[in-house]
DNA sequence: TAGAAGATGCGAACTTCTTGCAATTGGCAC
DNA sequence: GTGCCAATTGCAAGAAGTTCGCATCTTCTA
């Protein structure tokens, strides 16, 4: 774990709490600032909430993390080499399904070619019904 | 306008205020609760945000409006009858464009067939970075 | 090892949205 | 037209999630 160089690369300072976040996000894969916290808490119970924002902010900045909005209101954080996939969320049952990226090249490039728009594949959430709950919905 | 029929057809009380709020979503395309009762207070200044609240999720149990997370937080309202459209929101400028739903088709047909998913394309954000934003940024 | 800059903890404040309740109003039957 | 019942509204309090200011503490550099 030579983790410590990551953060000081960056120009951050090497504190126990902004360890425990990243590998908190690394560890849940995705994750709320709640749940970050509360994993977090595990190992050292006294962390502040607002720490905890303050370091995904932080580790966001440098490009450690990434959040994703599923829908649902709240951010939500990956790390950032774990961003190889989409979303599927499903608006019924609330799941997060995986997808890999490759799924909406063509639909990137469209959007790309017609509209200019240069699509962040990893801060995509894709909304819609999930097939179990299709299934029981029709 | 034969608007009224279109609420007491859904079994709903014709009241200034819904009717209000109905025609503010329409008129402004896609908004906010908020922007939606900044709207309606112009004709109706004494409207409560509540109202507004519990209205929207009136009208969308009815099926008139339909609510979209555009990615940053809250959700956007727009009639039913206009969403023919993606989203497309520029994570920088904040902007949010429009594109055919067409773009998306293969996409969808995609996540169907391989993985179930039926895609609610109304309920879609596209996150990236807008065409002005992506000349300035390279 | 000392100092400066940065990070943390704590509490308060904010924003956004929800809920309970009493008062009001719309739609229906007469 | 009149009256009743249930739906709807307004108000105010309250949750949830997030941000901010500030004093204190810690990390890093020299």
């Amino acid at each position: 774990m030579a983790q410590q160089h990551e953060l000081r690369e960056k120009g951050l300072r090497l504190t126990p709490q902004r360890e425990l976040v990243l590998a908190a996000v690394r560890e849940l894969g995705h994750a709320t600032p709640e749940e970050v916290a509360e994993k977090v808490r595990q190992s050292h119970p006294g962390i502040n909430l607002s720490t905890v924002y303050r370091n995904l902010e932080t580790l966001e900045n440098v490009g450690l993390v990434q959040h994703t909005h599923l829908g649902h209101g709240g951010a939500t954080y990956h790390a950032a080499e774990e961003l190889t996939h989409l979303h599927l969320v499903c608006g019924i049952c609330g799941s997060v399904g995986d997808a890999p990226i490759d799924v909406a090249a063509n639909f990137v490039n469209t959007l790309a070619d017609d509209y200019g728009f240069k699509t962040d594949v990893t801060h995509f959430a894709v909304y819609g019904t999930c097939a179990d709950c299709a299934r029981n919905d029709i």
